[in-house]
DNA sequence: AACTGACTTGTCAAATTTTGGCAAATATAT
DNA sequence: ATATATTTGCCAAAATTTGACAAGTCAGTT
């Protein structure tokens, strides 16, 4: 991914962190990263690791749900960015999933 | 991703390829690749390259944008795969697309 | 102008993942 | 049993990702 094109992630947790009033440094060690890896992730520059999600929500008083909404998107519009068949493509992604979904729901 | 659980595309090559009485070992060589190695994109257990999508489109009369749009849309499963927030995610990353492609109008 | 504090950028090696090839195994017929 | 089609397992090379550090910029302060 290298550097995400949505990033709706990294900037909701810069707004909580400044919400927060935490610093990068405050934030940082409570990741287990450094301040300039913090501020990649925020930037959409790095991938934020899927379990790093939850202490994200824990320290920031956040929804994790809502966080991992905002990390799955921002992988999805990687996935289909700069394609002129994006929706084409999501739409049929969409029908794929609701089809799966249906079936867990029968057994 | 090592193996993809939506394979709409692998299915459809699949799908052609029969359709057109051509065996593995026929279309292989067209697309430079060895036998097991186009069996498993088919099945779904390694991802063909973007740029094979034009060369599949010729050698099996299909279109091209038809299976592009299969080939994003199993990728886009498999990000979202067995989460339960995948549809929430997907709307989200849906409005970013569209609001990104209004962008691009307005330019 | 130098200093300080917050954040960003660049670079890089290590870790991880992906890729595609080959040999061998398993079907599926004849 | 033989032959042909497909699949599986394995592996090394290639590519990508990861995260750390040093050095940089930028804004406000003295």
């Amino acid at each position: 991914m290298q550097t995400s094109s949505s990033n709706q992630f990294g900037s909701k947790i810069r707004q909580l962190r400044e919400n927060n009033k935490l610093l990068l440094r405050h934030l940082a060690p409570l990741l287990d990263m450094d301040t300039p890896h913090l501020s990649k992730i925020e930037r959409g520059e790095r991938l934020a690791k899927k379990n790093l999600i939850p202490i994200f929500a824990k320290v920031l008083n956040a929804s994790q749900d809502e966080l991992f909404t905002l990390w799955l998107a921002d992988q999805i519009v990687d996935v289909v960015k700069d394609s002129n068949l994006a929706l084409d493509a999501m739409m049929v992604a969409e029908a794929s999933v609701k089809y799966q979904i249906k079936q867990k729901v029968k057994e």
